[in-house]
DNA sequence: CTAATGACATTTG
DNA sequence: ACAAATGCCATTA
């Protein structure tokens, strides 16, 4: 399942570490970094699948569940729990990106 | 198979 | 920075 895919990336990502949708869809290995978001909608949670870690590319958080706004905030606590810090719906992805595929 | 949608990305105004 | 338009892929009706 495409789903899947997905959820292996998010795994990789450590605790303190956000990734984007782009990058999760490139390394799966496809351009679709909708279908990766949707596929976070579908399964939130599975088991052990933090999408609270996946951002834009642009920094923003985007979404998480429901509504935007509402739901971004959820996402921050739990990014501040893992120690990124976010302001006003911006994460800092040079400090906290992690690069999933290998050569960059 | 086609049409529509989506937690998006990129470009243009 | 935001809005609108376009592109792209997967899933669902």
């Amino acid at each position: 399942m495409f789903s899947e895919k997905v959820f292996s990336q998010v795994r990789r990502v450590p605790r303190g570490k956000v990734t984007t949708y782009k990058e999760i869809a490139l390394a799966i290995g496809c351009k679709s970094f909708r279908a990766v978001g949707q596929a976070m909608k579908r399964n939130p949670d599975p088991e052990g699948t933090p999408c609270y870690r996946i951002v834009h590319s642009d920094r923003r958080i985007g979404g998480y569940c429901g509504s935007k706004k509402s739901s971004i905030m959820k996402k921050i606590r739990l990014l501040e729990e893992d120690g990124i810090m976010v302001k006003a719906g911006r994460v800092d992805l040079e400090k906290h990106f992690f690069r999933l595929r290998k050569n960059l």
